[in-house]
DNA sequence: CAAAAAATTTAGGCTAGGCTAAAATATTTT
DNA sequence: AAAATATTTTAGCCTAGCCTAAATTTTTTG
């Protein structure tokens, strides 16, 4: 490991690890845009963590990075924490699901493995967060996620609302006021494809909704 | 208040309030041994702290500071996070008396006046933290302290145990053990001149204990 | 496929908050 | 009250991690 793993290290490989999960390596500009930052100064930090000891990430300049096994096991470590912690402020001292984000982005860095551990073991040892999204075990191992974004569905599939992104609390709210959260079943009524437009039928709820797909690429089903 | 205050200022300013309560104002010295930096960097962020607008500490040379209204504000900010988290970690998570405060000092930093709302809700709006440490109220002020260090006291004296010092979890898991916890009563069966030692009777143990000034002056009680 | 646009990197700088060594000031002791 | 000791400050330096501006790819497009 580098002599230190800062917070701003964290930071870096946490993103570094979402961003390698959709596409391929994580480009310069997507990780300056998720950490606000100036993309000239992500590449001075990516070559200091690729040649860190042992490297953290593997860079070849121009091309983006991706992460190096024990890059991931620190990204993973902050995401079980970051997602132990939503839980944990969610079930313990009330908060709401679009109200967790910000704060478990601060105490993410900072809890001890034991506070974790605690964590986990006062929650049941859960899988998901309040978002639906998969807690890696203590091992540091992330499930695997078989879902897929509710604006790849057409008209007359069903599916279940599986995960839902975390970081945009208006979404949230609004998610939560038409029902669409985790284990509820949907069926689509119709897809436009002009605009990508899916209208749904939520379980339990009386009226369908049209969602646009800035709503429907945020949210994550199984078929 | 100074563009942004930060975790390294919130723990100068926590500190020197500690100080400012025992003698007057806290020395170079005594900040640096307490922060664990050498006294040359204290004097450089002594004399920043002084020069902010508004100044957070009444600075001058070679005699030590004082806090401003301003800085003792954000101190007791800090001090109620602090104790408010040792409740919290001992009535949620089941942690042991002496193994909250290191994890304290860390989220003290961190969490959000909703976290902190929140915890006081759950707790019941407590007064003191789990080694009977006053609480600043929500509004940051700090209760009046009646209690005198067990140090003081001579024989055939009384009195209550009301708090102990928090920062040695050795220390704590010793008087736990011989049951010197707070709200507990004790009787002062001896005191020897000689080397300050206190023999008491501890309210409900079977047996004396002989207690050293290092020990005694930990321990503070209401006559 | 060349030119324009976009992405990335280099170069040089800045601030916060540490450090050590040496100088200055206080305090204590004889 | 002078010498010795302890404390504090100054001076100069260092690292982490950010910045902007300019140079260099790489990618896109006419």
């Amino acid at each position: 490991m580098p002599e230190t793993i800062t917070q701003s290290i964290q930071d870096y490989l946490k993103h570094i690890y979402e961003l390698n999960e959709n596409g391929g390596a994580a480009s310069t500009n997507d990780i300056a845009t998720r950490l606000n930052i100036a993309p000239a100064s992500v590449t001075g930090m990516l070559q200091k963590l690729a040649s860190a000891t042992p490297p953290l990430v593997v860079y070849k300049k121009h091309q983006g990075v991706t992460l190096t096994k024990s890059g991931e096991k620190v990204a993973l470590e902050v995401i079980r924490h970051h997602r132990l912690l939503e839980s944990f402020l969610v079930n313990t001292l009330g908060y709401a699901w679009d109200e967790v984000h910000n704060e478990a982005d601060k105490l993410e860095h900072v809890i001890s493995e034991d506070f974790e551990a605690r964590m986990a073991e006062a929650l049941g040892h859960p899988t998901r967060d309040p978002h639906g999204e998969l807690i890696p075990s203590a091992d540091l191992v992330m499930p695997a996620d078989e879902s897929c974004p509710l604006a790849s569905l057409r008209t007359d599939e069903t599916a279940t609302i599986r995960r839902v992104s975390d970081d945009d609390p208006a979404l949230l709210r609004h998610l939560r006021e038409i029902g669409v959260v985790p284990e509820v079943k949907i069926i689509v009524k119709n897809y436009s494809e002009f605009d990508g437009n899916l209208t749904i039928k939520v379980e339990g709820q009386k009226s369908n909704v049209v969602l646009g797909t800035a709503v429907t690429s945020q949210v994550f089903v199984d078929k």
